[in-house]
DNA sequence: CGATATTACGAAACCGGTTTCGGAATTTCC
DNA sequence: GGAAATTCCGAAACCGGTTTCGTAATATCG
C-alpha cells in the first residue's frame, strides 16, 4: 500500500503538499498539483482512512441502533428499507453505517452500544419502538448528534426534536375514512398492547379522530387489544364478532394482526369482504399476497431512512443545530379486503 | 475525553506502561498495574479506537456486501436474520459490521464498494445471489479474507472455498419426498429464470434427485420457469394446469411464487390442498399466514450469519487459512397446503 | 528598481495509541 | 557478597495522515 510519503517522494514534494494538493486546497500551484496527482495515480494511492480519521477527529461512521424487540423487528419489513435508505444516502455523504443490535435481553453480556460510546461514531440514528426508554437513553450523554426514527417523548413531556416518523396518525385517519365512505359505521379495531408503542398509539389516535369526525361516540367495545402477532388478531376476531352489535369492518393496526383476523374470519364461515371488511397497516409483503389482498396503509421506509441520513449529515457538519420532528406521508392502499357492508340481513 | 497521557500522568508512569498495563501484558508489576487501572477508572478512560487501529494496522471492521438484486433482496426475509446472526457474533469478537449496498444499477455513481478497497475493513462477507460475477469480483484483488454467503463457482470450474450456504439441495429433496409420500407422482415445479441463481439451481437439483429416486423419468413439461415474483407463480399455474396431464402437486422453488400460485389456483375454482397441493421454499413470514398455511422449507438464516462471522473472525486472526464450504441444515415445514392427491375423478 | 504584498512550499507538531529496545533495579545463584 | 539473570519501566519511534506557521519565492505597486 502506497502512503502519502511515497507519493511525496515520487512527485518531489513534501507530504504536506501532497495532502493539500489531493484535497484540492488553496496555496498549491497548478503545476505542482498536476505532478502530485500524476504521482498518486501511478502509485494507485488511496489515503488510509484510519489515519485520516485520527487526524480529523472524525470517524466517518454513523451508528444505527436497533432495540431488541424481536416481534417488532422481525415483523417489520421496513427495517430493510430504512437501512437501504440510510446506507444509500450516507454513502453519498462519505459515511459508513455501523450496526448496533443488542442481544436478546436474556444474555446481557457486554454493553451492546459500547462502540457508540467510544467516540467511534460521528452521529447516530436510533430506531425507537416503544416511545422512549430504549437505546436513546444510551446516547443521552453522548456529545455527538443523533436522530430518532420513530416516536419519543421527553421526560418533561415536551415534544422531542430530531425526530423522523411516518404520518401514522394521518394514515389511520384516512384508512378509517375509507371504510366510512364505503358505508361502515361500526368499525372494530385491533390495537397493540395497552401500553402502546409510539406508532400504534398514533394510529389509534387517527382512528379515533375519524370516528369523532362523524359525530359518533366511540364505542369502547369495538376496541380490542392484540400484541402484534397474527394469533392475537385471530383471537380478537372472536371477541369482536361475539358482540351483541358486531362491527361490519375490522381495522387492525398492523398487517400481521389483520392477516390473523382474516384467517379466523374464514374459519367462522364468513367471507372477506362480503361479510366483513378487514384492513391493516404497514403494507408488508404478505398483505398483497393475502387472500383476499389486504387493504392497508403504506409508509415510506426508504424515504424515512434517506431523510434521517440527510439530516444527520447536516447535524454532524453543523449546518443545522436541530430540527423539529419531520413527518413523512403515508398512503392508503385499497385492495380487495374492504367493500361496502352487507345489507343487515344476517346478524 | 481522557487520553492515555492523562492516565499516565495521574498514575505517575509513562504512556507505554499504561498501554501494557491495560492490555494485561507481561512485564508490568502488579502494584503498577493496579495504580494504572485505578487511574484509568477515575478518568473514565476509553482508548480511542481510531488511534488504536492506526497503530494495529487493523480496523476492527468487517464489511458486508450485498448485491443489488432488488427482488431477491426485498423478498428475502433472511437478510435480516443473516445480519442479526453476523452482528451478534461479530460484536462478541469486537468487530463492527459495515454495510455496503450498491445503488440500483441505473445510478452508477461512485464505486459502491470503494470503502472496502481502502483498507477500511479487516475482512468481508459477501452475499452472492447469482453464482458468481457480482460483488465477489470486487474483492478478488483484496488482501484480506472474505467469505461467501451463498454459492459461487471459481472461474476454472473448481469448487469454491470459504463458502457458507444452506442445504438447498437436501431441503428440496426432502420436500419432494414429502409430496411423494403423500402419493403424488406428478409434481410440477416453478423454478427461477433459466439462468439460475445458485440457491435455486440447487433446489432444482434436489427435486430432480427425488424424482429420479423413484425410478421415474423426469417429465420436462412439469418444469416451468418463473422470476421469483408472485405474478410469475400465478402465470405458471395456468401453464401447468393446462397440460394434458396436469400435476397433482406444485413445488415452487420460493414461497412468493408459491403464494402467487395459490392465488391463481383459487381463481380457477380449485382448492388447496384438496384439488392440488402446493409447497414453497424459504418459509417467509407470509407462508405461515397464507390461506391455507404453506408447506415449505426453512433455512437457518441466523445460524448462517453466525457461522460466517465466526469463521471470518478466525480467518482474520489467521487461526484458519481457509475452509471448505460449510452447509447448514434446512428443515421441511409441513403445513396445510399439502395433502394426498384427490382420487383421479376430475381431470 | 526597491519596498511591499502575496503565494508556494515544507519542517515540524499533532492526532492517540502500540511496540521496540535499552538501561536501571531487583532477584537468583554460587 | 559479587556476578549473572531476570524483571520493570520509559524514551523514542512508529502507524499515516492533517494542519500550523515560518520562510523562500514570486508578483504587485509606486
Amino acid at each position: 500500500m502506497a502512503t502519502i510519503y511515497d507519493v511525496a517522494e515520487r512527485a518531489g514534494v513534501s507530504p504536506a503538499t501532497v495532502s493539500k494538493a489531493l484535497a484540492n486546497r488553496q496555496h498549491v500551484s497548478a503545476a505542482t498539483r498536476a505532478r502530485v496527482v500524476a504521482a498518486a495515480a501511478e502509485l494507485a494511492f488511496i489515503p488510509n482512512p484510519i489515519a485520516r480519521h485520527l487526524s480529523n477527529r472524525r470517524t466517518g461512521v454513523v451508528g444505527f441502533l436497533i432495540p431488541y424487540v424481536p416481534d417488532y423487528l422481525f415483523s417489520d419489513p421496513f427495517l430493510l428499507e430504512f437501512i437501504r435508505g440510510m446506507a444509500d444516502n450516507l454513502a453519498e455523504q462519505d459515511f459508513h453505517l455501523l450496526l448496533a443490535m443488542p442481544r436478546p435481553s436474556g444474555e446481557s453480556g457486554s454493553d451492546p452500544y459500547r462502540r457508540l460510546r467510544q467516540g467511534m461514531v460521528d452521529g447516530a440514528i436510533v430506531l425507537e419502538s416503544d416511545g422512549g426508554s430504549g437505546p436513546a437513553a444510551a446516547l443521552a450523554d453522548q456529545t455527538y448528534p443523533w436522530i430518532t426514527l420513530g416516536y419519543r417523548r421527553e421526560d418533561d413531556g415536551s415534544s422531542s426534536r430530531n425526530l423522523i416518523h411516518a404520518d401514522d396518525y394521518g394514515g389511520a385517519l384516512r384508512l378509517t375514512r375509507h371504510l366510512q365512505s364505503l358505508g361502515h359505521t361500526r368499525i372494530g379495531v385491533i390495537s397493540g398492547p395497552h401500553r402502546l408503542m409510539g406508532a400504534l398509539e398514533e394510529r389509534l389516535r387517527g382512528y379515533r379522530a375519524a370516528v369523532a369526525g362523524t359525530g359518533q361516540r366511540l364505542d369502547p367495545t369495538l376496541l380490542t387489544y392484540g400484541d402484534f402477532t397474527p394469533e392475537s388478531g385471530y383471537r380478537a376476531v372472536d371477541q369482536l364478532l361475539d358482540l351483541d352489535a358486531p362491527p361490519t369492518a375490522i381495522f387492525a393496526l398492523n398487517d400481521r394482526m389483520a392477516l390473523g383476523a382474516i384467517s379466523r374470519i374464514h374459519e367462522r364461515g364468513l367471507r372477506v369482504p362480503a361479510d366483513l371488511s378487514v384492513a391493516g397497516f404497514d403494507d408488508v409483503q404478505a398483505a398483497a399476497l393475502a387472500v383476499p389482498p389486504l387493504t392497508t396503509v403504506r409508509q415510506p421506509g426508504f424515504d424515512m431512512g434517506l431523510r434521517a441520513a440527510t439530516l444527520l449529515g447536516r447535524l454532524i457538519r453543523q449546518e443545522l443545530a436541530q430540527f423539529e420532528s419531520e413527518v413523512l406521508p403515508t398512503e392508503v392502499i385499497v385492495r380487495a379486503s374492504t367493500a361496502a357492508p352487507a345489507p343487515p340481513i344476517r346478524r
